[in-house]
RNA sequence: GGCGACAUCGCCAAGUGGUAAGGCAGAGGUCUGCAAAAUCUCCAUCCCCAGUUCGAAUCUGGGUGUCGCCUCCA
């Protein structure tokens, strides 16, 4: 399969650094905030990676690190009138919450910067000792002309860079693009002892740590992210490896495109901020994570309320079909035909091409096709309802199956909603339409559709 | 100013040298009391210009446009 990475600016056939494994790290949230839609695709999208490298028969380890250190929760704690840590405890709660909700399973390993204080200092110390870095006054700063490499990874060249251009230039550095690996302590704020005192890490060096710690290695298969983060995080990330291993923290460095809303970036200044909290009280989660597999991970994707009204409603399709035909259950060991081995190649096939997802997709509408065709035989109508849902499934749909499709109601609402089947039956042979549609309409307030097949009177929960 | 990405039907979106997948929306026919569902049919020459080639949406050059990064934003 193929994998475009970051680091060469080219699609790569992707090895393995230990044959049928792949151990794979994106970064995580930093919890001040519920999380938003934007970062929500990361979290997608990394979540099928690994579901599709383990269909593929790969053994996954996944670590993601929770960013509990930061500027932003301790601003938020002071607006809040809170506490760093209360307010840290909060939105992780709301993290898992909302990436539950979303269908996200949880990674092998999701700890957090405040866990591994200790090994940060460590690696800084390390760099220090190396000659990558240097204290002053009590700040500790990565130097980038200490690094011959730096820029590696960006593409950015540290001299074309306008020092100050947007942020006040800092004094303390020996060079504009050096970057804080250890801050000194300020008032009220948390803070760790050091051999520079106290002070708090900076935000590029638990990444290094954590990823390292729980993949158990120092350089690893894939590294993963939103694009911004390119510049300056993980190209600090890998500087700060690579310094001291002489190898890229990771083989594959993949980022995936942004979130925009109506054709502008999401920003609060625009007031467009949309929280995946908000979101999943609008819309179910298959739709959301419809509306970001439809379009390739790297490419921006346009967020706004007629494509989630499209999402959703694709995503019903699937649904439907599997209705069409009484699906209860996917059978593990069934043996597809020719047709439908083909089927499963195109899906591959998509898939190996750096994730391509919008064609994986089109694979899934087929088989929906088939499966509600009456031209084809029930065999092949079978087979493409399992297929759709072994593939859907790689993709994350289809986790509530059974409830999905279940039209259970519960033993009092069967029998009165096939008594009023009934009463509506009678009302149409005696072509009391206004009846018959009053039923018919107010069920359907009631997400209860009413369709007259040619066996008689079916219905499906909306 | 530096670096980079993208431009395909009303909307979303595949396609990477061989004559434009798919989804949503839409139009018409069949079916239906009417709907829904099902079913059949219809619906683009790919931002512009030039070039390479037997052949280009796909390669090259030049435009135009949109967007991103260059700040501890996914």
């Amino acid at each position: 399969m193929k994998i475009y990475n970051t680091l060469t600016k080219k699609k790569e056939e992707f090895k393995p650094i230990e044959a049928n494994k792949v151990k794979m790290y994106a970064c995580g949230p930093t919890v001040y905030n519920y999380f938003h839609i934007g970062n929500a695709r990361p979290f997608v999208f990394f979540d099928v990676v690994r579901n599709y490298f383990e269909y593929k028969g790969y053994q996954v380890t996944y670590a993601q690190n929770i960013t509990d250190i930061d500027d932003k929760i301790i601003n938020k704690a002071i607006e809040d009138n809170s506490s760093f840590k209360q307010i840290a405890k909060k939105y992780i709660a709301a993290f898992q919450e909302d990436t539950e909700k979303l269908g996200i399973r949880k990674p092998d390993f999701q700890p957090k910067a405040s866990e591994v204080i200790g090994e940060i200092i460590k690696l800084i110390k390390d760099l220090e000792n190396k000659g990558f870095a240097y204290e002053v006054k009590g700040d500790v700063y990565f130097s980038v002309e200490s690094f011959k490499d730096y820029g590696m990874l960006s593409g950015k060249k540290i001299d074309d860079q306008k020092a100050g251009a947007r942020v006040e230039a800092n004094t303390n550095k020996r060079h504009p693009a050096d970057f804080t690996l250890w801050k000194k302590a300020k008032p009220d704020e948390p803070t760790w002892n050091s051999p520079w005192g106290q002070g708090r890490p900076g935000w590029h060096s638990e990444c290094v740590v954590l990823s390292q710690k729980y993949l158990q290695c120092q350089s690893f298969d894939i590294h993963g992210g939103g694009v911004d983060l390119v510049f300056p995080h993980h190209e600090n990330e890998n500087a700060q490896a690579q310094a001291l291993s002489n190898k890229p923290l990771a083989n594959y460095w993949m980022h995936n495109g942004f979130i925009n809303i109506e054709g502008e970036k999401m920003s609060k200044s625009l007031n467009n901020f949309f929280t995946a909290r908000d979101i999943l009280k609008e819309y179910n989660a298959e739709a959301i994570r419809f509306f970001f597999l439809s379009k390739h991970y790297r490419s921006p994707i346009d967020f706004n309320r007629s494509i989630m009204q499209e999402s959703d409603t694709a995503v019903k399709n699937f649904y439907s079909a599997l209705k069409s035909i009484n699906f209860t259950s996917r059978d593990e060991e069934v043996n597809y035909s020719d047709r439908f081995e083909g089927k499963k190649t195109e899906f591959i096939t998509a898939m190996d091409d750096d994730f391509n997802t919008a064609k994986a997709l089109s694979v899934m509408f087929d088989l929906a096709k088939t499966i509600k065709s009456t031209k084809e035989n029930e065999e092949n109508r079978k087979q493409a309802a399992n297929l759709l849902v072994e593939l859907g499934s790689v993709l994350g749909f289809f986790q509530d199956l059974a409830a999905k499709l279940s039209n259970d109601l519960g033993d009092l609402s069967s029998k009165l909603l096939s008594i009023l089947i009934d009463i509506r039956n009678s009302a149409k042979e005696n072509k009391n339409w206004a009846l018959s549609d009053k039923i018919r309409d107010e069920l359907l307030k009631e997400g209860i559709q009413l369709l007259d097949t040619k066996d008689g009177t079916k219905w499906e929960k909306k």
